[in-house]
DNA sequence: CTGGATGCAAACTCTTTGCATGCAT
DNA sequence: ATGCATGCAAAGAGTTTGCATCCAG
């Protein structure tokens, strides 16, 4: 989402557009992909030195509740933030943590019915493929040290 | 998987069969669905007064390694475990935390073989549906307090 | 016997909260 | 001027680690 667009919808719901706000929607979109809290921080930090890691979170997820952003179930992984609007998915290796994303298109038409009817508002969805990455099933026995979880 | 099945697992690896995994063991099978962590230790409790936090989830990552048990990506809360060998997913409230099983088939054939084309070795597929449970709905604001993330 | 498994306590990481200050409106 | 947003520090929750002891094989 283009910054003119995010100030608008800010003042739509009558909140205020500080630097901070502005920074942190800049430096997430340009990240890309499934970034966390703290990769954010780090990218706000030229740009504001003070910028805290608190205001990262609060603002990460005021951007969930605007939709700008999707938390990423990553199991018990750090918590990522997705910025890609489009739907896809995502491999997670179980040894090393690794997310890597996964363009293709999954027809949860009927698991989204099925929550429908048990009284469930889907808002999206998204599919978790678990397993070993290439560097986790070369290395011996499945976790290679010297690699986060 | 019953115990004389576990127990025969066991041996074969060449682990030891101690009280503790036995008992975790029936506990987490009891418990049926995407128990936590502190649930199987509550369980086991009454049989063991002594055994540890730290013990259960030694053990239930054992299970993983063992494919008896998988460990539900659950967004940023609390880790679980679900015990269900068949294939199902679920659905996650962003307001309140719950989760609950959603008992239908999705078709992620083409996933899996991109994930495999990406050499990525798939041991399991989860579809997470995210949104709102009923009560929240009704909840103002989506969240309503007292209840757990 | 022997070393893998356990219990205990403590550390660690990530995330959230409380509160005084500051700044967008 | 007003009160929402921020920074700082500290608490909190969940999970993992270190190490001495214990017990299954």
């Amino acid at each position: 989402m283009i910054e003119s667009e995010f100030k608008r919808r800010l003042r739509e719901r009558g909140l205020r557009i500080t630097p901070q706000r502005i920074f942190i929607h800049r430096a997430f979109n340009e990240l890309g992909r499934h970034a966390t809290a703290e990769e954010v921080h780090a990218r706000v930090e030229p740009w504001l030195p003070n910028a805290s890691l608190p205001t990262v979170y609060a603002t990460l997820e005021l951007f969930e509740e605007m939709g700008i952003a999707h938390r990423v179930a990553a199991g018990s992984a750090t918590a990522l933030w997705d910025p890609r609007p489009e739907a896809h998915h995502h491999l997670i290796c179980r040894s090393c943590g690794a997310v890597e994303d996964l363009d293709v298109s999954i027809d949860s038409f009927a698991a989204l019915r099925a929550a429908r009817r048990r009284g469930f508002r889907a808002e999206s969805s998204e599919l978790i493929v678990s397993g070993l990455c290439q560097r986790c099933q070369t290395a011996r026995h499945g976790r290679h040290a010297s690699e986060p979880r």
